[in-house]
DNA sequence: GTCTATAACGTGATAGAC
DNA sequence: GTCTATCACGTTATAGAC
């Protein structure tokens, strides 16, 4: 991927996050990139190569950040907290949502290729969050009732609600970040 | 509120909740109806007089719900399932999402007189919510660790990316609502 | 209250010059 | 690799007849 493809995947990126999927369209990319519409369908033919693009680089950057933590700590405590940080890190400035919940809402309206890719990384998502909940409650770190992994499948839909609900009211995201600790046994500050 | 005027909204929210408030148009509504766009415009002038009737008429139908809740039952656990069942009632034959997430998503590319209509809505889920939680944490109906009002953010986020997770894996919904109960301190089954 | 007709614009996408 | 020019279509919305 070159410097250029790279650009307007950037832009792509934030405005996807930002305004969903049919809520931008080549123009929004050209304008701030100083280009042509033309010059963006070079690089992404159709929407739907760009759509897939999208996601597949959502799959690498997760993957290369669990091979991180997994090499970095060995407390399932703060590999969760690397996922809870990767989350809400572009909110902060930008009140960018998480990608899993952006595609379920324009679901009924993606192409097929951009389905099957979203499928395959929610599915990652949630296999190495109900590998790392049954670790940590193996090992005493964490402490609640229920299968890790329905707890997984509760902790995903918890934090990609939380960044939504935050474009209600912002301060919402901490609350719920302060209650998901809570509910998986952290002792109350 | 007239018999046509209805059945344009009915369709118009089943559209909205499958696809987001960009994924239909007047066009989506005519055709099925038998009608052209024109006529659909009679009664909607634009699309945001459309918009804000949709999200007006949930908060009517919440706020008769809590009343009918509050009515005939003073178990605390009775009034959060009716929520749920309210929630995933539509889920199950059409995948509708809830309001307030496809809300937050579109939220950028949406006219203020729906945001102003959006951000009142999600104030009275809160509100009703945090209320319930406070009065069955009180009355030794729920256990849970810290604040009925953190507790209730959590909670809608988490009901919320419940139904959207379950467009990735239907099984999924079924999982968390077992796993909200519990973390609510309900005895496993 | 619904129709036909149409305006004005934005969309994804392509052809061909440079 | 980016440009100009353009196509075919879908979008919200309006005017005016019936």
């Amino acid at each position: 991927m070159n410097e250029t493809a790279k650009r307007i995947l950037d832009l792509a990126e934030a405005l996807w996050l930002e305004r969903g999927f049919n809520g931008f369209s080549y123009q929004h990319l050209a304008e701030p990139l100083g280009m042509r519409n033309a010059a963006i369908h070079y690089h992404y033919p159709t929407k739907t190569d760009l759509g897939v693009a999208l996601i597949a680089r959502f799959r690498r950057r997760f993957a290369r950040s669990t091979a991180q933590w997994q090499e970095t700590t060995a407390d399932p405590w703060l590999k969760l907290e690397g996922y809870i940080e990767l989350l809400t890190f572009n909110y902060a400035d930008a009140e960018r949502l998480c990608p899993t919940g952006v595609l379920a809402v324009d679901w009924a309206t993606l192409p097929e290729q951009m389905q099957d890719e979203a499928r395959a990384f929610m599915q990652e998502l949630y296999d190495w969050c109900a590998s790392v909940l049954r670790e940590g409650a193996e090992k005493g770190y964490f402490r609640f009732a229920g299968s890790a992994e329905d707890k997984a499948a509760l902790l995903l839909a918890t934090l990609q609600g939380a960044l939504q609900l935050a474009r209600f009211r912002p301060e919402w995201l901490d609350a719920i970040k302060t209650q998901v600790r809570l509910d998986l046994g952290a002792r109350g500050q």
